[in-house]
RNA sequence: GGCCCGUUCGUCUAUCGGUUAGGACGCCAGGUUUUCAUCCUGGAAAGAGGGGUUCGACUCCCCUACGGGCUACCA
């Protein structure tokens, strides 16, 4: 049987992170499998809906290399792939569990349930709607047909019935085997008062109806795995396979990350920007493979020491044992090494492409710019790193005055006046090593002392790439300038 | 509160009864770079606690602690 997963997203708001991974860890498994990966939307809350949040999922799942094969956009032989457009579908199916006796009206307004549920709180129990209470509840189980019938009129939900003294048995690919006493559920919500399903009972009939074999989902879906396994039971379908995926935590502290930490710290938590209001991976600077890849090691691994992968190495190497039981902490300061080793592996040219990259170097000599990238990418982490590396191609505002001090004291200025008369002998700087370093051998200068005069003149402080190199890119002109600038600079000091 | 899941260096993780408990990020030191970063080498750093089972437990079982999730006509 070919494989089948979904990623069945809400269209809330913007990707969180761990909605991305747990997309990637679908879409790896459907590939490793060389199955099926799909997209479905799950927007039956309309009051949680969200405007541009299905193209936000389409546009990051684009960027992070994942697309869906069926979904939304290009459609598919199971479709519709929205279930707001689905609802005919659930409406027949709840019909015919009613018929199978497995699901039943109720009319129970939102005060009586709420008030019992606080009783249930006072008394310090957990309030369930189930089989020891329901007869006590409007319901087509308690009420006569002829009142059925006419409250049939109004609003009413469907119930799923819950049979009582049953030990629920359920199975997880990553857990193992997970039991459940019955008399603990409720009577789960199937079908609400405005006609949309819960996603309980859509995730079911949508799994079967698409034929998913293996459903992959957050930790947070884990408790109601028995509900849904009842409701397949209660249709006589084969329940697909089942993974629950741990947690995304804070950094620090205690709890699931959240937006707030990524603000508080200066990180990204969605893999795109979302307005004004979220920053993403891609405009932080990070390579969709770079991204993609710290997240499968978070609660992944292939059982090797291997770290960087691409996403098509992940495809092949991806595997339901290496995924971990316990949730992991995010680290930024991970996810950017990782970048960096994606970063560095690329070509310049390939490096170039990025808009980011582009950006940063406008206003900068474009001949210039591919020997800027094969100078300066082995040093960035992110794309957006760039700009504080080609500082130095603006002459220096100024000049770290405690090491222009000590150069002065070893005679900088008549070592400088000194270089520029070899530079003026050369026609480019492309060789100015091969001809300055023999050179102050030949005169007795002192090496460091000229290397770090020469630096201070050109970037105002000892930091940056090889001189030589930014001598070369700099050219001639340029670097003599510079050179006579910090002469009467440093004269000036005297 | 109830139910469910989890727990190896600070962090991500390897180990699937017998290992000097391995790797990576970060950190520290040294080297390369006559600078900084990169890079290379080295170092510090871990089995939550208590009971079992076993010749032998990080590994299997139980209890406790801690962490997380669920407990909506939200997903």
């Amino acid at each position: 049987m070919e494989t089948k997963v979904r990623f069945a997203p809400s269209p809330t708001g913007p990707l969180h992170i761990g909605g991305v991974r747990t997309a990637l860890f679908s879409y790896l498994f459907a590939k490793k499998n060389k199955g099926v990966f799909i997209l479905r939307i799950e927007d039956t809350d309309q009051n949680r809906y969200v405007e541009g949040s299905e193209t936000y999922i389409q546009n990051a799942l684009e960027w992070a290399g994942m697309i869906p094969d069926e979904g939304p956009s290009n459609g598919g032989a199971f479709g519709p792939y929205r279930q707001s457009e689905r609802k005919a579908i659930y409406q027949q199916h709840i019909q015919e569990l009613i018929a199978r006796g497995k699901a039943y009206y109720a009319f129970d307004d939102a005060e009586t349930l709420a008030e019992a549920r606080k009783n249930a709180e006072i008394k310090g129990d957990t309030f369930r709607y189930g089989a020891e209470n329901r007869m006590q509840f409007n319901n087509s189980l308690s009420l006569t047909k002829a009142d059925v019938n006419a409250q049939l009129k109004g609003d009413y939900v469907v119930r799923l019935k819950v049979d009582p003294g049953n030990i629920i048995t359920v199975y997880d690919e990553i857990r193992g085997t997970i039991q459940q006493d019955s008399d603990l559920l409720d009577d789960k919500i199937l079908l609400k008062a405005d006609g949309m399903p819960t996603y309980h009972f859509a995730n079911v009939v949508d799994d079967h109806l698409m034929e998913i074999t293996t459903v992959i989902r957050g930790e947070e879906w884990l408790p109601s795995l028995p509900i849904h396994q009842l409701l397949y039971d209660a249709f006589d379908w084969a329940a697909p396979q089942f993974m629950h995926l741990p947690l995304i935590l804070k950094p620090s502290g205690k709890g699931k990350l959240s937006k707030r930490d990524g603000d508080k710290d200066g990180f990204p938590v969605f893999p795109l920007n979302w307005g004004d209001t979220a920053i993403g991976f891609k405009e932080s600077g990070f390579l969709a493979e770079g991204f993609i890849n710290y997240l499968a090691l978070l609660g992944w691994n292939s059982g090797t020491e291997q770290e960087v992968y691409s996403l098509k190495e992940l495809e092949s190497n991806f595997s339901v044992q290496g995924i971990q039981k316990g949730g992991a902490r995010f680290d930024y300061e991970k996810a950017k090494w990782i970048n960096h080793q994606h970063l560095n592996a690329m070509e310049a040219t390939d490096v170039y492409h990025y808009d980011l990259i582009k950006k940063q170097l406008q206003g900068v000599d474009s001949s210039k710019h591919l020997a800027l990238l094969e100078l300066l990418k082995e040093r960035l982490f992110t794309l957006n790193d760039l700009a504080k590396e080609i500082g130095w191609m603006q002459d220096p505002e100024s000049y770290d005055e405690k090491i222009v001090r000590k150069l002065l004291s070893k005679g900088a200025s008549d070592i400088m006046a000194a270089i520029s008369g070899v530079i003026n002998d050369l026609n480019d700087l492309s060789g100015l090593k091969e001809a300055l370093m023999p050179w102050a051998k030949e005169n007795e200068i002192n090496t460091g002392v000229m290397m770090q005069s020469l630096r201070i003149a050109l970037v105002g402080k000892l930091a940056g790439p090889d001189l030589f190199k930014i001598c070369s890119i700099l050219g001639k002109n340029v670097t003599l300038n510079r050179i006579a600038l910090a002469i009467s600079f440093f004269n000036s000091k005297t």
